[in-house]
DNA sequence: CATGGGTAGTTAGGTAGCCTAACTAAACGA
DNA sequence: TCGTTTAGTTAGGCTACCTAACTACCCATG
């Protein structure tokens, strides 16, 4: 399982560097922004389960890119907002169809069944990995 | 899928660290020695699907810490011939075990079906990842 | 048997992503 | 108002990845 992880990714960052889109700690770092909604730094790293240093990076490269947007918070003048620009979402659209197209290709081979099996498995790792 | 797989490395490294034990990219290239006997460096670059040169630089390592030993090939003089120590063994079933323990702890709260699930998606992922 | 093209491995230099420690600035509560 | 806590940044360090350029050796072919 662990090994099958560290093969998976190594694999699909071959793939993300040779379109040279977005690199999978962005991407999913986006995606929180995209589908759960903007919020704090802070918030942010506790998602992607990182420290706020590690992610004030992630985040600053991203701006740079023009991925997402720092905005003030409403009440608390420490604290950012952060959002996903259209540009950011565009990207993480075409990464994710990318990255689709991908894991579709290598699943080619496998039956229906299988697949069914491995979208299982994916969703019961991140629960466990939610409550745990 | 890819997400599921961000994620449980993250989580896998944090108690990898804490025991100061051994990495994940080492922890893999040493199991393909154990499990699958010694081989040149490139032939481990293969296995691994990164390049030699990040290899070299892991053999490196690993050699330092004493995981691995380094052979001549028997009849090619460019070539080494790369197998683990008893200490590789040794260390590597620690990490095992280690991973092993975590996986189970944060399996705990799924049932016996489900566990089964993540089990053989982790053998297909790995099974299409040889042949794509 | 010399020579030149391929192969095994290393080195140099660069990047991303992760960390801890130490900091600034703002907020809050006693 | 003043000390503590919280949000985020910066500095410095590590691992793991890459490409390009190199050395050393292998092997065929003239």
């Amino acid at each position: 399982m662990h090994s099958a992880a560290i093969h998976l990714l190594r694999r699909v960052r071959q793939v993300d560097e040779e379109a040279m889109r977005i690199s999978p700690a962005r991407a999913s770092a986006l995606s929180v922004l995209v589908f759960a909604g903007a919020r704090s730094l802070t918030a942010l790293a506790e998602a992607e389960r990182v420290t706020p240093a590690t992610m004030s990076k992630l985040v600053a490269a991203m701006e740079r890119e023009g991925l997402l947007r720092r905005r003030p918070h409403a009440t608390d003048g420490r604290a950012v907002r952060l959002e996903a620009t259209p540009k950011g979402r565009r990207i993480l659209q075409h990464g994710r169809e990318r990255r689709l197209a991908l894991l579709e290709s290598l699943l080619a081979g496998t039956s229906a069944r299988e697949t069914a099996v491995v979208r299982e498995a994916a969703e019961i790792v991140e629960r466990a990995l939610r409550s745990g």
